[in-house]
DNA sequence: ACTTAATCGAGACGGTACGTCACGTCTTAAG
DNA sequence: CTTAAGACGTGACGTACCGTCTCGATTAAGT
């Protein structure tokens, strides 16, 4: 029955809730991960994981949520900000690592595909927001008033657009890529918003 | 069924061209308008225009690539940058004239949702590129350049990261809604970059 | 997909309206006498006839109906009432050659059992009633006017009435099996009505 | 979910055994009058009991034993047969009040679906046939062996084919609607077989 | 009276079937 | 020869019930 890969055929009995969720949770990722969003399927899933639609739509509201779930489980992010002193340095670093994810990892094309079918699934829309780039935003917005109290960035700037200028950009040529996302992309991103583009 | 607004009953023969063309482009933008991506089907916009699925599949390779182009002969695009020989105001200008469209237009539902389905169709991500964000960037960067001989920006500064910088910090906000595109926001993305935002 | 038997697979493509249709009643027909109305499944019925599931939506408005017209695919019933000008002799040959059919083929399975379908499948019950037993009563009525005009049976009796107490009876031991219908159950009906409970 | 009237919430331990059967048949009689047997489903039962749907599977052994268990249980059955000492007279009284109960209340809704489902549920056809059709054929018969030593019926008549002959003729108009149930049909049933329908 | 075994409810799980939607392909018929 | 009309197979979706199973809680019977 619609088994494409393995389907792990256990007993017919009820098993634990958390195993199956586990299960899910595993094959979702790794679907996502081999097919991209174009060829993920709640019915592949529950014929990966060996389990049943239903139970699927039970836990996760649409498609999308369980791709990101299934995302999350099988990446394991880490959420870490260097702090050296500097902020220039400390941002050219948190940029350069974004980009070289979204260029050289699995992540630069997953994470396109959820933030596009983010677009038409409000339940994926709201758990992106508050699962991925909230926290993420969150970070930096806090190097960012770190660098406000070091003297390193102005008070009357407002982190939030910095965030939208820095990492925004990357994601723009991420998702509309008529240009690549490359490491001097990076460092020209924070040299021109601490040095300002303008004449002197 | 599934037919909204008038079926539009012909003879089984054959139609003009160019004819077809047209009647499948209009409904095609009315019902990306009206419904969405999420609600935009070949299957709707064939029976809208009273065509056949098989004319739409002919010369339109996806449904993605079918939608812009609905988008287009609807929308009818006008490419206009100002040009008062300060880069600040025209770029201000040209912004926030851009976060108007996207917050008070039906574009600002379209446009995300075509760069979404993107994401997952080729088709549309080429045609989306040709057609509407390369001519937009390179208005863009030609304005800037301009600047650049009037001495208002920086000669080495790499105009296509500014662009990135600016418009791509509005799409930023646009696809991950975490917070609003505001006309604050275009003012403060236009002087963080031009004035820069460290320390003087 | 759930096939249980030869799945019947064919060319992908379309086949020719008439022949998916005669495919499809001859298999319905087949698992209905096969496996009775319990084991009867549109999904069965699809994967037999190698057909979609959709296609039978669309052409049987309900599962008893898509199991009547297979019956009648299948059976290919005689609507025959024999005629010897006594009206004791046609009825009782008539209700023996049911009593027959109910008992020793498999038509004794299957008509109860529409039957029972038809009381919660307002579909069935009406395509039963027009294109089963109402012309086998259409019949029997006949018969008993025939028989009124050669003077065999009172001209102030309701033929209709008479049908019920002749077959219905049969029906009655068919669907509430209290009692097995027998040959001398169909000769008793016949007697009874023709002469007669009470005494003389 | 799916809990139309109130849901009964309670503790969460076992009650009383007799108490949940109580409360388990009043709920099924209660969903069976309501939606008839197309509706009948027993989940909808245990969650109108407040029961687990494994204890009803432990008592009944299947949906229409559980659906007859408690038609029992909400209606509660006369069985009485009149005896004016004149069979005419009672056999019509009888079937009138049998029409009747057919025509204009519930039962005639629920009794032939019940029928219906005893056609491919093998338990509740037996439970039918023991508690209810078997009791109510053992009435009549007695009635019509009485009027048989009363000289008002013929000796050699097989009571039981009589009374296929008259229930049965309902049951036909009942299950198979092609003509309605009336008080003159009653009627005509108890003349044609008292009296003959042949020529004298 | 106090264990202890029985059985309840809650609820999740795998499974079967349903009815629906959209897709892309194919046949047939019309112009 | 292009088009429309329309049917077909496919894949997926979301839902409804079913019968089974695990778990924790409570009652009732046996000591």
């Amino acid at each position: 029955m619609t088994q494409s890969a393995e389907p792990v055929r256990r007993g017919r009995g009820r098993r634990p809730t958390d195993q199956v969720r586990r299960e899910v949770l595993q094959a979702a990722g790794e679907l996502l991960l081999a097919e991209g969003m174009g060829g993920f399927t709640i019915e592949k899933v529950a014929a990966l994981a060996g389990a049943s639609r239903v139970t699927l739509h039970k836990w996760w509201p649409s498609k999308g949520a369980l791709a990101l779930a299934g995302y999350f489980s099988v990446v394991g992010h880490t959420l870490a900000f260097p702090d050296t002193g500097d902020i220039a340095t400390d941002l050219t670093a948190q940029i350069r690592a974004f980009v070289h994810l979204m260029r050289d990892t699995r992540a630069g094309h997953v994470i396109p595909e959820l933030i596009g079918q983010a677009q038409t699934d409000a339940e994926l829309s709201a758990a992106y927001r508050e699962r991925y780039s909230a926290p993420r935003r969150a970070l930096a917005v806090e190097a960012l008033e770190r660098a406000k109290q070091r003297g390193q960035v102005r008070a009357d700037v407002d982190s939030e657009v910095v965030v939208d200028q820095l990492w925004g950009a990357c994601y723009h040529r991420l998702l509309i890529p008529d240009l690549p996302l490359t490491d001097e992309f990076a460092e020209a991103l924070v040299a021109n918003l601490l040095t300002g583009i303008g004449r002197p």
